[in-house]
DNA sequence: CCAAGACGTTGGGTGCCCCAACGATAGCGC
DNA sequence: GCGCTATCGTTGGGGCACCCAACGTCTTGG
């Protein structure tokens, strides 16, 4: 019964299917892997941002990465209760957050950095280094339609 | 203002996120196309996967398509409801259900199954045709790891 | 000064995934 | 024949990601 009765071809075929699978995957490694930090995905990834923007509101935080403004109030919660970021309000807007990174959130993120990093090579490893650099073109294609990305 | 303070480097290279990010707007895309035809995406799965195994049990369609048992009770239990499979003991093996399309199950999935493939189409618009072939071949690596289809 | 809009926050809702348990049934060794 | 083990369907609970709507605070532009 090694034999899995596999997948439908006519499922297995579409890229939304393979997509869903694969990021399920991916997600599951990378989330292991960080628990080991007690860190979850999306805190890592916004304390990466954060690490990367300097001093940012929570609206671009979560315009940059696509995360829902609800999502988003919870996770700067749970960091600045690690104290991994700070939140102060923002003299020139009060309106508006500024969420910094801590020293302690860039010991974090250096160890969360790596852990996300092996995750992924792992992910990939089928792939060979070139397979995967058209992999990452050809997703970042695909999840951004009409945004093209001026940042060069 | 318009120009969006875009994903941090860091996490935009990483398979995980971009696979995410893709499987979202993927997922996005089919789920809103089948709505018009009151179908979800598990549900046409389930409803593809019964058309191509001919009788199957409940358990093999999991394995087949990863979905959970707890998952699989329900989505059987909708398709039943709007007739579109039937569930019969299997005689052979009174522990297991036989899952059978109907007619009009038959019906539904050739009306959902254009689109679905739109809504793929739709997602892959950026690619060109060799690219989504390629895409899928590494998506297929990907999300597969230990298991080699041999079905090729 | 007032209307429009952005910001953070709270609330509710859905979909997918995972784990644990249970009765019913089947296959196996003895 | 008789346990033992395993599988099947089912039920239950929980977590995470995603999405929509509303509200008070605050900034901005007319």
């Amino acid at each position: 019964m090694a034999e899995t009765p596999y997948v439908p071809t006519r499922i297995r075929a579409l890229p939304s299917w393979l997509l869903g699978r694969a990021a399920a995957r991916g997600h599951r490694l990378v989330a292991d892997a960080l628990a080991r930090e007690g860190m979850r995905m999306m805190h890592h990834a916004v304390l990466s941002a954060v690490a990367e923007l300097g001093p940012v509101s929570q609206a671009d935080l979560g315009r940059s990465l696509s995360i829902d403004p609800k999502d988003m109030v919870m996770i700067v919660n749970d960091l600045v209760a690690e104290e991994l970021v700070t939140r102060a309000p923002d003299p020139r807007d009060r309106r508006k957050n500024a969420v910094t990174i801590s020293p302690a959130g860039t010991r974090t993120l250096r160890r969360t950095q790596k852990l996300g990093d092996a995750a992924n090579a792992e992910l990939t490893a089928a792939l060979s280094p070139a397979e995967r650099d058209q992999l990452i073109d050809l997703l970042t294609r695909i999840a951004a339609p009409g945004l093209d990305d001026r940042c060069t």
